[in-house]
Parts: C-alpha cells; structure tokens; sequence
RNA sequence: GCGGGAGUGGUGAAAUUGGUAGACACGCAGGAUUUAGGUUCCUGUGCCAUGCGCGCGUGCGGGUUCGAGUCCCGUCUCCCGCACCA
C-alpha cells in the first residue's frame, strides 16, 4: 500500500492511522447508550451475538460490518443506539474442544471470548462495551433457571417418555430442529432414535400465534426465513374422523386434510410402530400377528438404513380387521404401513387412492379398490397412476354430490359433526423443544428429584444452581450428564421434605440462552430480575437486528417464542421481538464455503493484515446486496483499499477553513454533494450499502477532478463541503480512515457524532437536468433543460435536434408525447 | 410434490411510482510517470459490424403501451427451505 519512491506529497497508511485512533476512541467511548438524560429517540441495534469457538472469522467480519453500518447510520441521524455484543458462551463445540486440549471448558471459552473482543476492537465494531454478557455467566445462566421455574410453573416445561433423536457421535439427544437430513446439525452422523425421559418446551401450544405472528413480520423480515418459518410449524388444516372397528369398543381416529374425499376412503392405514397396530394384530390371531411382528421388525431396522433413500416403494401387511367409514357404513380394511408415521396427527390414516398418490401407490400394489369422488377432466388414476388432487365436482359421495372442493370440504365436516363423529381440527409439523442435554457445559435444570415429592423446584432464593467445576468430572460423552457423577453437587435435600435427593443431571440446550439475551441487553448485570422491566419497556423490541440465514429457523423461532412467553407472564408488552431483520448471505470462496479441509480458507488476519480493517470492511459492503453471498474470489480488497487512499488524499489537499461558507462555492459540485446527502438515508435504511459505497465513489471522482480543475480548485469552499460529506459518510464503512480525514479537515474526533449534514433542498431543484428525445422509443438526442421547463418548449427544443430532424426525416409525426423534463417521443408514421 | 427467491457485459453488480439499460467497481487493453516491478494518473472496454450502422441487446415466446429489465400471459433454467406430514 505505501508508496516506497516517497515522490507522493502524502502516504496513507491503514496500520498507522488504527493505531492512532483506537486509544482515541477507547477514551471518548462514543457508542455508549442509555445515559438517563440522553434525550435523543432510541434505536435497538443488535447483531447476533457469536458462540466464542475461536477467533473471528470472514463470516462475523461480514456480519459486523453490516450491522455496523446500521447502527452508526442512526448514531449520525441523530438516535440514541444501543448496539450491544455479548457471547453465547455454553455448548457442545466449547466442551468437545476442551476435552480434546484437555482443559476446562470454561478456560477455554473465556480465553476466547477475550480473543474475540479484542480482535472486535480492532475491527471498530461500534458496540457498546459497558453492555457485554456471557451466557456462561452464573449471573446470567441463573436467569434461564428463573426462565425454565417460570415455564414449569404454567406447565410449559415438561418432562415425557418418548422417542428422541440420538446423536451417537456426541451422544446426547438432539432437538428436531438439529437434526437436519437425518444427520447431527453439527457433526453430520446419522441420527438414531432412542426412548428417554426428557424436558420439553411446549412450544406447540404457541404454534398458531408463531405462525399468524408471521404475517406482522412480512415486508421486514426477508421472505425466504418466514418461508421457513412457516413451513416448519407446518400448520394443516383438515378434521378429525373417527372410525368404529368392528369387535372393538373405541373408535380409531384420523386425521385429514381431505374430509371432502370421506367417501372415496376405500382402506385405512396405521403406522406399525403404534400400540394400536399391535392390539389389532394381536386381535386377529397368530398368523396375522406373526405376520405383523415381521413387518414390524423389517420396518425397524430399514429405518437406520434406508433413511435417506429417496424412492419409496410402499410396503405394509393387512391386519385381518375392518373399520367402518361412519358417513356411508362401508367396511375399510386395516393395513399397517410405514407410509404412514406414528408421530404425525394420530398414526392414522384414512386412505382415498384416487385423489392421494401415496394411497394410490399403496392400493395399486396391494390390489385395492380406487373410487373417484372428485370429478376433473384428468385422466382415470385406477388407469394412469396419478392421484388427482386438484377440483372438481363431488360424484359417489351422498350429500355432499354437486359440491365443490371447498364447498364439501365445509360440508363434510359439518355432516360429521351433526353425527358427533368427527370434528375440524388442525395439525403441526411443529413439535416441542427438547431442552434437555446430557452435557456438562451448560446451564443446570433446576429441578430436585425426590422420592416423595416428586420432581421439585428450586426455590428462586436459592439460584442459581451453579455448574460445578469440572475437575474430576468426566466429560467424554457417555450417553448420561457428567453432572450425575458430581456427588458434592448432585445430593442434596428436597426442598419440600428435607428427604435426600437428586438435583437433575442435565443441562438445558443452549438455544434456550439465546432466546432471551436481547432483553439482558438493557441491564446486563442486573442481579434482581432478569432484566429492568422499565429499561425493557424504553427499548425493546428490538429495531434491527442482523445475522446469518443459518438461525432463520432454529434460534429466530425458539426466541419468538419465549418472547411470547414473557408476554404471557406479563413482564412485556410486545410478542415479536425482532422488528426488522436482516440476513446477510455468507462468504464462499471460489463458489463454496470455506472450510480448512476444502482448502479454499481464506483467514480474516490475514486479510485484515495485508489491506486494513477498514478496506475489509468496506470490501463486505461495497460486494452486493447484503443478503446476498460474497464470493471473495470475485472481490477486491486492494480495490477498496485504493478507493480509501483516494478520499484520505482528498482530505489532505483541501485548503480552506473549517467553517467557510460553502454558499461560495461551485455550483455543479454543490448539488452533486446535496443529492448525494439526500439520497444516502433512503439508500442505507433500504439495506443497498453496496450502492451507498458507489455513490461516495461517485463523489470521490467528481470532488477530485473539481480539485484538480484550475478554475475551481483546493480553495473552493465546495470542495470542502464535499469532502466533509465524504468523511462522515464514509465512517459508517471506513471508520478509521474517516476519522483521520476529519482531524485532517481541522475537528475534533469523533467523526462518528458529527452526524449527517442538512441537504439543501434548492440546490437539489435547481440544476438542469437531462432530457432524453425519442424517436419512435429510440433515443436520437439529449437536451441540457431547466428542471421546470414547459412542455411546449421542450417539445419545440426537442424537434430542432440535428439527430431527430433526421430520424424523422419527411415523415409525418403522428403524435408527441412529452413528460417534462425528462423525455419527449417523437411518434412518426412507419 | 408444496412453499420462497433469482435469471442483466468477461466478473461483482446498478437502474425503488413504466421513461437514457449496464451507474460504481473488478478484470482486461493501450498510454503517461518510473532504471524496472509495484504505486499513481489518463484513455478505452455490452455484442455485432467496424469503410458504413433508422443494427442487436436484460433466460425464452407472446401481449399491453408512444415507450417494458420493470406490468400481464405462457415457458425454460437455477438456487434455498420442507417433504411418504395424510
């Protein structure tokens, strides 16, 4: 970067001016928030608070220069910001780590997280360094207990015996949300499902306002994470129906999405690995049965292997039972089949081959009956082997016949409710948050295992239940919590009967950390509630928040929802906590992610070290829209870096005072830089900063040639109105490099509070702007006019035009259309 | 299959009420400065034709309009999420 003949009059010098400025700032600490009488408007900035797994990488230089740009944007609109960082300091990556360098999780994480705020100095992350949090922190992880006892009270936190994902690898259990094609979110082994005790968060009850909650959000959050969203609660909307089997007593019921197709069921299906699938076969004697436990056995040891395959060929056995349909009392006979699964809806299935592809697959292989009840024009399925989803006419189906799709559907369920056997009902993709772990290196459940009692709390007074330390602890993962293994810590007296007892091994995942930090924000330290319910009330929600698209599901979902919770148990006032976000796209390197064994790493230290913080930065801004990914190979970082020694130099040779009246200026240059003050707050607040970054180029060019014009020059006070625009501007992307242009334009720092000039609104009106002649829509000329000239007259100006007068040539104008002052069409006959 | 999004130069991309397509950069080419390289500065750069241009051009095909990257209909391709979810 540094010039070495030394001909040039000044150098810039990225590493110099970074170590100039930081102890400057640190001093000055100009982002610090929430001083009582600040009595400027709030804004709630927050970035995703990262998981200290080593030091900052492309991926957060990414994401914190983007965020930055948000937040000291409104520090120069004028707003009072609160942009806070902190660390999501409990979890699995931190213990395995630990294990294998033979630490303590907690050296280690700590060890990092000084790492990272060190390296966030450097890199000029605005943040408010008096707000930070650990979640690690007993004095924040006491707060997740006071969340989970708070949960427990209303019934939300739970303990059931079910099936659960398994991660043998780090063997413990994992939340659906983790398990992501049958594989460990984090370390890609094939899940196994095994039958625990676990807590959950009964997140389903909140399902239908996760999801109506959405539709508040559209328009500012990104359409592609409420698509997500919103396919993963996977709300459906159809009825139960309950179906008499013959020789038994209670009805089976299933679930529909196609109550109108009730007449076309010609089979019921139950998923085999249900009790009721059991009862039936055993009911029909010991060939079925036989026949069954065979499936049953098949079907269980395919499910490991055969996971993943993508065709399914339909399989199942005939339980030798009927049920009956209740609207028209024909006899359905039972199958057990793994199409159908025993955790959606009830296991249960009423099978309509002609209007569902699975059912139909299913009754052409087994020789089933195929009844069409929805006329169409599409070819007979018994014939093709397409179902026909689609609408039509009800045929074969008694009351409901002549009826359309929606019109029977409304019907049907009606028909079943009048005969008390079915009733509307929804159903959920959706199912609760497994929070438990059986890890050391997270927050303890608060719950007390006692023979008499049962499971009991621990009394708030007595949090937090601090995590013991981890000497002498196993933490290799064994399938139970190293916890249990701590005898000091794991006996303890029931808090109800004195009687000896067991605190609960387990440690809660760490998305539940993450789901409430936002709100510790306001008063990190306090020790009384979780956070200040009047600070809370002064800033949240929050205004803009900004991360990757990897937490689109997982910790977005989880912390809407225990923000719903809070709701309920009165300690806020709002239910969405995320105003407006944004996802910025990733950093790939020749088109895939970077990853050490791909060997396409590209190190931020090393980036930052051969072109600057400041360059890197405004490489990440000026690379495309933000949400989309940033493919290194096909950015310039030295590019930057030579932009940012172009406006440095600029501040060098401007030679007037601070102060001038820069009415004395150039025109020409005067509105270039009004009408970029005028544009830049609809740009940034668009999230377009690869465009903001543009138009300072823009200017750049235009205020260098003003300066090298001889008849404008260093002195003109436009040039310095120009410059100082540039600066201000330019410490949303460069802070470094923007502070020492301003200390060279003769103010004290921080340039970050000088905030955004005024535009002046007739220098925007008064400049002439250019008018665009067409001939038959094709442009033949340019006309330099007035901004507010008359029709009439840029019609008459138009038509004098050397290339018009020949495009049109001795044909007749047929018609003009003008639009001043932008462009006039000539419409001439062919 | 369902849902969401995107197709513009060699590359990243602009064009936010239908009105100059390709701003701003990267790359490349040529030139100035330099012993040389680098830096810095200047010029050029959508395609085709380049002796000429009422020539072509925003995935493709139609349509509306004086005028379409933008609106409408159809179609192809790609990316992302969910998926034997009843």
């Amino acid at each position: 970067m540094s010039n070495q003949t030394g001909t040039e009059p000044f150098e810039y010098d990225a590493k110099s001016i970074q170590r100039k400025w930081q102890p400057v700032w640190d001093e000055l600490a100009p982002f610090d928030s929430g001083r009582p009488d600040d009595p400027r408007p709030k804004k709630y900035v927050l970035d995703m608070f990262p998981y200290p797994s080593g030091d900052l990488h492309m991926g957060h230089a990414e994401a914190y220069a983007l965020g930055d740009v948000v937040a000291r944007y409104w520090v120069q609109r004028g707003y009072n910001v609160m942009h806070p960082i902190g660390w999501d300091a409990f979890g699995l990556p931190a213990e395995n780590a630990a294990i294998k360098r033979g630490l303590d999780p907690r050296e280690w994480t700590y060890a990092n997280i000084e790492q990272q705020r060190t390296s966030m100095r450097n890199y000029a992350c605005s943040f408010d360094w008096k707000r930070t949090l650990r979640t690690c922190d007993e004095e924040y992880y006491r707060w997740n207990q006071w969340l989970f006892l708070r949960m427990f009270e209303k019934g939300l936190a739970y303990r059931k015996d079910s099936w659960v994902n398994w991660c043998p690898k780090d063997e413990t259990v994992l939340a659906n949300e983790q398990v992501v094609q049958g594989r460990c979110e984090r370390c890609d082994t094939l899940v196994t499902k095994k039958k625990l005790t676990q807590w959950y968060f009964k997140i389903t009850d909140y399902a239908d306002r996760l999801l109506d909650g959405l539709e508040d959000l559209r328009g500012n959050w990104p359409d592609r994470v409420l698509s997500m969203q919103r396919n993963w609660i996977g709300r459906s909307v159809g009825a139960d129906v309950d179906f008499q089997i013959e020789g038994r007593e209670e009805p089976v019921t299933v679930y529909t999405t196609r109550p109108d197709t009730l007449y076309g069921a010609t089979f019921m299906v139950l998923a085999p690995d249900t009790e009721l699938a059991q009862e039936l076969a055993e009911d029909a004697g010991a060939e079925t049965l036989q026949a069954f436990t065979e499936y049953l056995e098949q079907v269980k040891a395919q499910t490991e292997i055969a996971r993943e395959s993508t065709d399914h060929e339909k399989t199942g056995v005939f339980l030798n039972q009927y049920a009956i349909n209740p609207v028209n009392g024909e006899r359905l006979p039972i199958y057990a089949a793994d199409y159908v699964l025993s955790d959606h809806g009830h296991g249960a299935i009423m099978a309509v081959p002609a209007h569902d592809q699975r059912d139909l697959d299913f009754a052409r292989k087994f020789h089933l009956p195929i009844r069409v009840v929805v006329d169409s024009d599409e070819p007979d399925p018994a014939e093709s082997g397409v179902a026909v989803p689609g609408d039509g006419v009800l045929i074969n189906s008694g009351p409901l016949d002549g009826l359309h799709k929606e019109e029977a559907f409304q019907k049907a369920i009606e028909v079943l409710e009048q005969r008390g056997t079915g009733r509307a009902a929804k159903n959920y993709r959706l199912r609760d948050w497994l929070i438990s772990r059986q890890r050391y290196w997270g927050t303890p459940i608060p719950i007390i295992h006692c023979e008499h009692c049962g499971l009991v709390p621990v009394p708030d007074d007595q949090l937090p239940v601090r995590l013991p330390a981890s000497a002498g602890l196993d933490l290799q993962p064994k399938g139970t919590s190293p916890l249990g293994a701590a005898e000091d810590w794991v006996n303890v007296p029931c808090p109800k009967c004195g009687a000896p007892a067991r605190r609960d091994p387990d440690t809660m995942d760490t998305f539940v950390d993450s789901s409430w930090y936002y709100l510790r924000f306001v008063s990190p330290h306090d020790d009384a509630a979780p956070f200040d319910p009047e600070l809370a009330a002064q800033w949240l929600p929050v205004d803009q928040y900004v991360g990757g698209v990897t937490h689109a599901i997982l910790h977005l979902l989880y912390a809407r929802f225990i923000t719903k919770v809070l709701h309920d148990l009165g300690k806020i006032d709002f239910e969405e906590p995320f105003t407006r976000l944004l996802n910025q796209g990733m950093v790939l390197m020749d088109g895939s992610a970077m990853s050490k064994s791909r060997g396409n790493l590209v190190r931020l230290s090393d980036e930052l070290e051969a072109v600057g913080v400041d360059a890197v930065r405004l490489t990440m801004a000026f690379a495309g829209p933000p949400e989309d990914d940033i493919d290194w190979a096909d950015v310039s970082p030295t590019g930057s870096a030579k932009f940012l020694a172009r406006a440095w130099r600029l501040a060098q040779e401007v030679f007037s005072p601070a102060g001038v009246d820069p009415a004395l200026g150039n025109r020409a240059l005067r509105v270039q830089t009004h009408r970029f003050l005028h544009d830049i707050p609809e740009i940034i607040e668009g999230f377009r900063f690869n465009v903001a970054v543009a138009r300072l180029m823009e200017l750049v060019n235009t205020t260098r040639k003003a300066l090298d014009d001889p008849s404008i020059g260093a002195t003109d006070p436009a040039v310095r109105e120009a410059v100082e625009a540039i600066t201000i501007v330019l410490s949303l992307f460069a802070p470094y490099t923007a502070e020492d242009m301003w200390q060279v334009l003769g103010y004290e720092p921080s340039v970050s509070l000088a905030g955004l000039p005024d535009c002046d609104p007739t220098l925007l009106m008064e400049h002439t702007v250019t008018a665009v002649v067409q001939v038959n829509g094709k442009v033949r000329g340019r006309l330099e006019v007035p901004r507010n000239i008359a029709e009439d007259e840029l019609r008459e100006g138009a038509a004098k035009l050397p290339g018009v007068v020949q495009a049109i040539g001795d044909r007749q104008i047929v018609k003009c259309i003008v639009r001043a002052p932008k462009i006039v069409n000539f419409v001439i006959a062919r």
